[in-house]
DNA sequence: GGGAATGTTCCGCTCAGCGGTACGCACCAG
DNA sequence: CTGGTGCGTACCGCTGAGCGGAACATTCCC
């Protein structure tokens, strides 16, 4: 062993997965010694580390300033069937914010997270904090339940073999409790949220499922709790999704 | 020295670049045979690489494909200022789109290529090959040598030290004849081109500067030879390039 | 059944790269 | 000016991560 202790295994990949963790959207752009802390890897090696990812084009910097590089945002383009998905549901999506006016989210599964592919913002202007590529925990957001509702066992049992974190007023904490959701929306085809991802916030969602019946993403229309009525969204919701499914 | 010869160093990262850049706009979907053959890597060290980064969400696995995972989507979403670009500049290219009816482009510059960020396709369509996160060498395109122009002396030389390729019917391929257009462009602020990134295709560029004069993308309108006149458009491309540049 | 493809596992050797330490530089306070 | 505190980089000796050839399990096709 190289260190007394640490988190981060000594695996190459471990390292630089952990030094372009160390970015998110609410830290776009760092220096080497905030990586170094936020890692916890010796400054020595970041140093080392970061000048190498930025040889190849992973990071840029400027000055000393590092941010994510194009490179990145490259591959991100290339990732999983994001480019056909997002050519395919746009037109539907569109049409989904049209006829509700609300925000219309589309997301995938990413382990226990959920991630958000694209988001048609609502006429009345940018208001929920759901970003494109931003992440939520699955138990606590409507695309996410849709999403673990057909997801094969290992998926669910992931989730629910952790600690489910509060995320919103009403997020569902019990395992059980959400074993029970999952199976009602199995049956209806669409998933509710009421207060469980952030406060005033209520969505419907349904999966876009492909032929053989595995989840690709998941649709929502989301928008302040009062302002929408959820029960009558719901089948536009759901004939996107099936809509989405059907031309894949 | 660990093997014979190779062209990859040596160099976790290395590794990792060279096993990622195996994924292209052609080849999003890989086995791992076919990524050791790409890369020159020998097949156990493509197994275990592969792994790793299956592990760390860089890969997805299904059945024995591989294709890019999410994780780099999101981290391509954090990449350089591009949020902040986009969302600055969207408004500014729906206009340009409207007013012209052509495809609009966003582009920054990566090396000696060109990537583009964002593209709004024209009333009549798709029709031009280019899409988001794919590439063109700077020298054969409008929003490359409107890039150049304005770029640091070392960027320029690294695109005129190279075999400048020829991409279209009549792309500049003397260094000596670059240098002189982006000089005339540096002076006009537009750059055009004429059949130079592909047949039929003419498009004119400006260049969007920080308030310290360096380039940080550039904004382009395209359309068929003949579709088009570039002339007309000029002054509206430099326009929207001005607004975007003074809103950063 | 034999051949050729695929993927993974094994294991011993070795150098990539780890990280403690030292250093140079840029600030700022006293 | 001086001492303190931050930054980022360079040095270098030790060592275990991980390299890759070989062997092996599958699968598919002829």
């Amino acid at each position: 062993m190289r260190t007394a202790e640490r988190n981060i295994p000594d695996l190459a990949v471990a390292r630089v997965s952990a030094v372009l963790g160390a970015f998110d959207s609410r830290h776009r752009e760092l220096r080497v010694s905030e990586i170094s802390r936020r890692t916890g890897l010796p400054k020595s090696t970041t140093s080392r580390l970061v000048a190498d990812l930025v040889t190849y084009g992973f990071l840029d910097r400027t000055g000393t300033s590092l941010r994510i590089g194009v490179r990145l945002f490259e591959f991100g383009e290339l990732a999983s069937g994001r480019r056909d998905l997002r050519a395919i549901a746009l037109p539907y999506l569109t049409d989904l914010r049209e006829a509700t006016g609300q925000d219309v989210h589309l997301a995938v599964l990413a382990g226990t997270d959920v991630v958000y592919v694209e988001i048609l913002r609502g006429r009345d202007g940018p208001r929920l904090p759901s970003e494109v590529g931003g992440r939520l925990p699955a138990h606590a957001c409507a695309v996410g339940k849709a999403l673990l509702a057909f997801a094969v066992e290992a998926a669910v049992s992931l989730v629910c073999n952790q600690p489910l974190r509060t995320v919103g007023p009403r997020t569902v904490t019990a395992p059980a409790l959400l074993r029970q959701q999952l199976a009602r929306i199995r049956e209806s085809g669409l998933a509710y949220d009421n207060e469980e991802s952030g406060l005033g916030v209520a969505s419907v969602a349904s999966a876009v499922l492909h032929a053989d019946g595995r989840p690709v993403a998941a649709v929502s229309v989301s928008g302040r709790t009062g302002g929408l009525s959820l029960r009558s969204v719901g089948p536009a919701v759901r004939t996107v999704a099936l809509s989405i499914g059907r031309e894949l």
